[in-house]
This record gives structure tokens, C-alpha cells and sequence, in this order.
DNA sequence: CTTAAACCTGACCATTTGGTCAACTACTTT
DNA sequence: AAAGTAGTTGACCAAATGGTCAGGTTTAAG
């Protein structure tokens, strides 16, 4: 039986003569993620073969079976990514933060992410928009354990008259919504915007709009 | 291998003994679509099987290829009543319109829209996130040209001064956003709110959050 | 009552799918 | 250099899938 070992890989970007082992395994694990993630994007779990992930990869299907033991488990090591990923973009944020400080750095943290790693937030979507059914435990858990304990810190702000917000978690909510969309829909809206891709200023004109209206709603400006 | 299902054939639900073959028509055509609208959401195109939908419709596979050939023109059947619905959510919008008034009158219609039919919304999502192959023409035509219309308008409110938003189609982007967030992240947000579904106050609830957050950040209030 | 049209469905088929395996080559260690 | 370990892959298989069809039943028309 093949060794699976889930272990992330690191870097190792395309070197194309791989002489040790190690690096072997490094590079063929990242190259088969890379090439899952973008599987599952465009054809979700049930829909994804593992052929056409192989063919991504350019690698044999039985090469892809030999590092991952089956479909299931190579579509939990592409959601581990995500799930790093949100952990990483946690914003510190207590009673005694600045309100209009700590909005301001989480609306922009969110929106880089989605700019960075879009298909990761696509996956992530297709996932809950599905009934989340292998993400169940990090929703709720992890990230439903998060979503509270900022919700009591916006009450409190909103209690000592700092925040024009009363319902905090919708306010997550809305948040969540207007910087992970730009990544979710990339297809509309860079249509809309008659280009066939973001270039390199997108994200800061984003930025531009999300970061005073939100602020305004909130009644911080 | 076939899963029959185990339910059998009684004096059913809203079927009641259906005679006339148009009345069995149009039945069977409203089981099957909304049978697939289901499965779709929950697998995606490909992950969707006809047998998995036959089984939703409690009817023979055999039976679902009678009304509808094959599996490409039955999902877009089910598109169909996506684009009508969207089309049913047009508000006017002139340039003489009172820009108070029609945003808050755009955002409650998609709030209504997204609370009424979260299926629709989550498999119209499906789609832009997988790159939207069936509905490049109408998100290219019909959507495009109604939503540069609709900026055109809004970039003359801002040139009058009766708005502050400078760039109306991130203003858009941000209704769709967080109005259609409701359905389809339906799992999160139901989550967060720690109960198993949406009840009848929670579309009020959204509304009550959103359409003031949105007209403040709009500088209208 | 007879005939035509619409509806129904079990059985079937060609293709695709996830997954396995045995034999092979290429590194690594002793 | 020999032996062990890790990586590679074509060929294969059982199950699942989209789709077909012949022959049935029910409803409608003449």
C-alpha cells in the first residue's frame, strides 16, 4: 500500500529535474493540489474525475492514486488549505481595539485573500452552497466559536456607543459577503467590467469602495 | 446498479389522481424540475446523476428521459426559471428616479427574491463560481447591458450630487453580494444563528440591517 | 367500440469512473 | 555494489452512469 502522508507541502515551485526524493514528493504533492483544487472548482467533488485532476497535473492517473489514497481524501487536503488560510486571516480584535481600526484592517485582509487565492474561496463556497458536508466540524466549531466572540466584542462597542451597529453577526455577514465575492464571482464581474481578468489595480479599487462605504454604514466616518 | 426507492405509489401527497394527460403533463414536468433543482444544487452538473433526480421525482429513470431527452436540456430548463426570476427583479431606474427610494425598493425585492427561492440562487452561484458555461449569453447580453445601464444612471446621480458612491458598479456588486448571500450560504448563516432553519422574522431581520447600512454608505441618510 | 395518441417502465447497452496491482525504474543506504 | 526503499505506470476491473427501446397501459378522439 502506498504511503498518503497528508503533510503540507512547501514552496517548491516548478523545478522540472527533481534528483531527490524528497523534493520529488514535494513538488508532485503540490503539483496534484494545485491541479485538484482547480478540478474541483470547475466540476465539484462528485463531478471531478480523477483522470481529468491527472491530466491537469500531467502525471499518470495511478501516479495521482499513489500520493493520495482516493478522491475523498485528495478533496480534504485541497479544503486544509482553505482552511489555513482563514485561520491566517484572523484579525485581533477586543473590547478595547479601535472599531474603525480593526474594520478597516479585516475588510482588507478579507479582500486580499479572495484576490490572492480565488479559487480557494470558490471551493470554500461550493462547499457551504452544497450543505458544507465536509466542512461541517470547522464551520461548527472553529469558525461559528470565532464569529461569536467577535459578535459580543461589536455589541460591546455598539453598548458603549463606538459602533452605530446593532446586529453584529450581520455585519460579519456583510463583510464576508462583499470581499469574498469578488473572488467567487470573478467570472461576472470581471465581465462586467469588460476584461477578460483583474489586472493589478482591481483589488485596491475594491479596497477603495469597500473601505469608506462600510465604514459609513457602521457610522464610524 | 439502480437505488429504487423505497417509497411506494399512495393516494399521494399533491397529486391528486391525476385523469387529464394535460393536468398529468404538467405535473409530472413540475416534480421533475423541482427534483433536479435539488439534485443540481447539491452535486453540481456533473455530479448530478438522472437517477439521483428519478428517485427526488419518485418516478422511473426511464420516465424523467420522456419529458425531458437528456440531462443538458433538463438543467437548462431549470435555468430557465433562474433568468425568469431575475427578470421578474428588475426595478426602474431612471435618471429621474429618487435614488433613496428605488435602492431601497432593489435591495428588498433581492432580499424577497433570495429568501423566497435560495435553490435558485445557490445554482445560479454554482454557475458563475464554475465559470458560468451555460450562461455565458445571458450574463454577457441581458445582465451586462442592464447592469452598465443601470451604473449609467447612478454615475449621473453622483455627477448631481444626489449620491456618493463614484464607482456604481462596485455599488452592484455589493447589493447582489449581500442580498444573495442569504440563500446561498443558507448553511452558514443558519449555522451562526444556531437554529436548523430560517424562520419567518429573519428576511425582516436582514432588511431591517441592510437597507440602512447600504443607504448610509450611499450617503442617503 | 375502435383506433390513435400519449404515457409508462423494466431491461438493456456503451462508456466512464474510482480504484487496484504487478512489474518496472530511480534514488538511498550500507 | 548490493540491497532496500521510494517513485512510476500500463493494464485491468467492478460499479455507476447517461441514454435507448420495445412493448405495455391509460386517456382521448372518431
Amino acid at each position: 500500500m502506498a504511503q498518503h502522508n497528508d503533510i503540507e507541502p512547501q514552496a517548491a515551485s516548478d523545478a522540472p529535474v527533481q534528483r531527490n526524493q524528497q523534493d520529488i514528493r514535494a513538488h508532485n504533492q503540490t503539483v496534484i493540489l494545485a491541479a485538484a483544487e482547480e478540478e474541483f472548482v470547475l466540476q465539484g467533488f462528485r463531478g471531478a474525475t480523477m483522470q481529468g485532476i491527472a491530466d491537469r497535473a500531467e502525471l499518470p492517473k495511478a501516479n495521482v492514486h499513489y500520493y493520495f489514497k482516493n478522491k475523498k481524501n485528495l478533496y480534504q487536503a485541497v479544503l486544509h488549505s482553505i482552511i489555513q488560510e482563514w485561520n491566517d486571516g484572523l484579525v485581533a480584535m477586543s473590547v478595547d481595539s479601535d472599531p474603525k481600526t480593526v474594520i478597516e484592517k479585516f475588510v482588507r485582509t478579507k479582500l486580499h485573500q479572495a484576490f490572492a487565492h480565488p479559487n480557494r474561496h470558490k471551493l470554500f463556497a461550493l462547499e457551504v452552497i452544497g450543505g458544507a458536508p465536509h466542512l461541517h466540524e470547522f464551520m461548527s466549531a472553529t469558525m461559528k466559536a470565532w464569529a461569536l466572540d467577535k459578535a459580543q466584542v461589536m455589541k460591546t462597542w455598539h453598548e458603549q456607543g463606538k459602533i452605530g451597529i446593532a446586529d453584529p453577526l450581520q455585519l460579519l455577514i456583510l463583510i464576508w459577503a462583499t470581499t469574498q465575492r469578488y473572488a467567487e464571482f470573478e467570472t461576472e464581474i470581471v465581465g462586467l467590467m469588460e476584461k477578460s481578468e483583474y489586472d493589478q489595480q482591481d483589488e485596491a479599487r475594491a479596497a477603495d469602495f469597500l473601505v469608506p462605504f462600510i465604514l459609513r454604514g457602521c457610522g464610524l466616518e
